[in-house]
DNA sequence: AAAAAACCCGAGAGAATCGCTCGGGTTTAA
DNA sequence: TTAAACCCGAGCGATTCTCTCGGGTTTTTT
């Protein structure tokens, strides 16, 4: 039960990305080095969000990437499921149709405690976390 | 991001006990046929339930084990911890004091996701369900 | 035109974790 | 006395994680 952390960097970096907003593209090595991840890990990490459009790549010298939208229309939830999938704390196969009846009342456990990840996930806008990360600076 | 089996079969191997509460200890054969897990690994799960004194170990020939306590008084997230350690989501060593504001931005971000789960986790009891699993039945 | 910066991409390697199994106990009811 | 059941440590195969390697291609800068 633990986020890995190809999640975790994602949220930084994407936190990285929005605070140098408007300077134009940011490069991978940038980001490597402020925040202290492997390059060529981070190059993984955003073919996902690339994927997820929550970021477009600029090719070429002096490249990088850049915010596809506003941080305000991006949540922590929509960064954490382009590189980890669905939040969902375990996968049940058989939807509904358990034999078992019990492992069926757990499933609605399960669903319940990943639905109120998302919310957590869902409720934070990148925005919300560029405000928080200015505070702590002033 | 996913729950081990073990919290899985921890929780579903206590509803057993608690539907047959009244009627003696429960043998984990019986458990482990019931919901098929294997029995040995049900020995390891329950060593852990047994230090956190969710259930009580009667040893010898028809012997088995029964809850320590009512099942109204114990929640999904005793069960959960008893098994898999404190319930976060990212382990973060340097509590507050990290170098690197973004990464403590979303050292915050992952407690609030860890407490959205406990939330749901604690507030659902083992008699819960039970009741649910009832419900089901009939 | 050349060089360098940067993204793009597939494959795989080392380490850790997971999900058990094995092989032994000890205790106690029948 | 036998068998059922709990108790316990060690280890093993498979999977997953975290990252590296070695190649590209694209585009800016010089």
């Amino acid at each position: 039960m633990r986020l890995s952390t190809k999640g975790q960097y994602a949220v930084r970096a994407m936190v990285v990305l929005a605070m140098h907003g408007g300077a134009g593209p940011v490069s991978l090595r940038f980001i490597a080095e402020r925040e202290d991840i492997s390059e060529q890990y981070l190059e993984q990490i955003f073919i996902g969000l690339k994927k997820a459009q929550l970021v477009t790549g600029v090719r070429g010298a002096s490249g990088g990437y850049t915010l596809a939208k506003p941080a305000q229309l991006m949540t922590s939830g929509d960064i954490v499921r382009a590189v980890e999938g669905p939040i969902k704390i375990v996968d049940c196969e058989h939807n509904g149709t358990c034999e078992r009846v019990q492992s069926c009342v757990t499933r609605e456990l399960w669903e319940r405690v990943s639905a109120g990840m998302s919310q957590v996930l869902d409720a934070t806008t990148l925005a919300d976390l560029v405000l928080r990360a200015r505070e702590k600076i002033n």
